[in-house]
DNA sequence: CTGAAAGCGCTTACAG
DNA sequence: CTGAAAGCGCTTACAG
């Protein structure tokens, strides 16, 4: 059964290739019956090629999303809410991993662009944002998604890093926590800055001094926290209450904790920043800072598609995270 | 800055189209110097239309792969696998959620098609199974990977359910556990009836009676077998070990078990499927059965572009399953 | 409302 | 080794 094409259908239903061409894109420059006879046959018999029909109109329809690793489990949830927007809109998507290789990215991105791509959006990548200049070059539109470079000149989704993370602070010293700790993300993210931000902010407006020893690095992945956590843990006064840079962090600093025979929260209050989709059935169920994953990637797309319609749109948006309040953290005075 | 075409580099290196196409294709049938300077131009100008290559060539170096979920994370690990493996070939991939809804399977089918993938993957579709028809009628290569159908003539790659099922239940059988239980899927996946067979056969192995009140449904997800476990636990002889359909069952087992006062391993000794990269760092951490899910994309990839190619290709890839195991099983008699 | 014709940007026999 | 020409399958002025 070989692929039919237009043609086909306008020799079966006796009219021209353009008057089919027309009736599949409904234009109203056709007669009702035709058209209804046409659409339907199509319907049968097969479809039209998109290769072709992009060569005229310049339009794909399709846009790619280059994310830094789609196993990491919020980079897919923003990929699912990508994904249903544009299928709403009837965009198809192009998924390329760069796995935070600078060359891989320029790879995908180029393939993008020989695809012809109608927008691009670059998930969390730090890599994305130094080719910033390379893809606006491209001139195709460009949205950013938790972009971690702070001198972007392009549209961008961000998720309110201070203000989550202050509130997290918050809850942990209104508790009545005085010796918080952080574990960051030692890549030099500006979401880390910001968070970091958000946790002095906190403390500043608790009275509690600012203690350096209690700012440790982490790599946003369980590994890197448990080292970090385990030098807290080393200190003459080591924290009472940590917050993390994200869920994967809490959930190494969980492990460990565990594994030093440590209670959570009773012993160490953890509090994370992402709320994934296991951090409530975590043990503990983790307190943490949610960030509407599947909401910024439809909200990333629909700023895309609003770019490529020349329509207006905000330069950046940024979201709200929302503190969930869970069962890893509780007062201090509770240990032992 | 225009998108440059083949046209204007051949005008720029004053040779024809034709010269240009060759040499961007790294035709032998061109000078090599000639064809060095033309690439040079091409590198710094710009890049070839996809689109009208496709029109010629009837082929797009495009694979489609649709998914129930691309937020599941044993999709996502599998997600990974592929476009890891495609990329490495110059292929990009589509990917596009069904959110196991068979309307919207259909129309991200056939935008597919309409877009002419080279090939398409189906993953852990229950209704991907019922187009198999529709989709070889299409005659565009098919590879399904962990398809949960069990009669059906495409190529496919799937994760050896059984045997793993069963290496999980004699570990609990061989650790001493006698009343084992099984919290399966209700929707009706082979891949659930094929981990209750190898459940069973352990069972049989180890002069265990089956008693079909120890097998309950979940639902694949954390909230399902938090119900099936309360069942479980209402038994006048209540198990002392749990096996689970997978990993999210058993995380939410867990966490279950934790809300009732009971210790894993200590009271209940649980087991998972599927190894997710977050089971290891579980409280506690989770014996499973690991999935290369990775490993089995990348397969389901190499599967697919040897169809695309018409290489011979093996029908139906079975992947072993690897037993893991952690500290979420222990011997009954460390009960209390 | 409809059709003939040009053209989108490539590739590939065909003829040198 | 190279170029002129046809053609891939559509869309869209243009002319009825």
């Amino acid at each position: 059964m070989k692929r039919l094409s237009i043609k086909d259908i306008a020799k079966t239903a006796s009219v021209s290739n353009s008057t089919v061409s027309r009736a599949l894109r409904n234009s109203p420059l056709v007669n009702r019956e035709t058209g209804e006879l046409i659409r339907k046959l199509a319907e049968e018999a097969g479809y039209r090629s998109a290769a072709a029909r992009s060569l005229v109109t310049r339009r794909t329809d399709t846009i790619g999303v280059v994310v830094t690793n789609i196993s990491d489990p919020f980079v897919a949830g923003v990929v699912g809410g990508i994904e249903d927007a544009a299928e709403e809109r009837g965009y198809s998507v192009f998924l390329a991993n760069s796995n935070a290789e600078p060359a891989r990215e320029m790879r995908v991105v180029r393939s993008f662009e020989e695809r012809r791509v109608d927008g691009i959006i670059v998930t969390s990548s730090r890599v994305g944002a130094l080719h910033v200049p390379m893809l606006t070059q491209m001139e195709v539109p460009l949205v950013l998604l938790n972009n971690q470079h702070p001198s972007e000149a392009a549209h961008s989704v961000m998720i309110d890093n201070e203000g989550g993370s202050y509130a997290a602070a918050m809850h942990l010293a209104r508790l009545g926590h005085r010796r918080i700790g952080y574990i960051g993300d030692r890549n030099g993210h500006q979401s880390d800055a910001e968070r970091r931000g958000g946790y002095e902010r906190a403390l500043a407006e608790m009275g509690i001094a600012y203690d350096a020893a209690l700012v440790v690095k982490g790599d946003g992945k369980p590994e890197g926290a448990r080292e970090a956590l385990g030098q807290l843990l080393q200190l003459e006064a080591p924290p009472t209450a940590v917050f993390c840079y994200n869920d994967m962090s809490a959930l190494g600093a969980m492990h460990e904790a565990r594994a030093r025979g440590l209670l959570v929260p009773e012993d160490l209050s953890l509090v994370g920043f992402d709320d994934l989709y296991i951090s409530q059935y975590l043990n503990p169920p983790l307190t943490t800072v949610r960030q509407p994953m599947g909401e910024m990637g439809r909200l990333a797309t629909h700023t895309l598609l609003r770019l490529i319609t020349k329509e207006a749109s905000s330069q950046i948006v940024k979201v709200p995270g929302e503190l969930i309040v869970r069962a890893s953290t509780c007062p201090p005075w509770e240990k032992r």
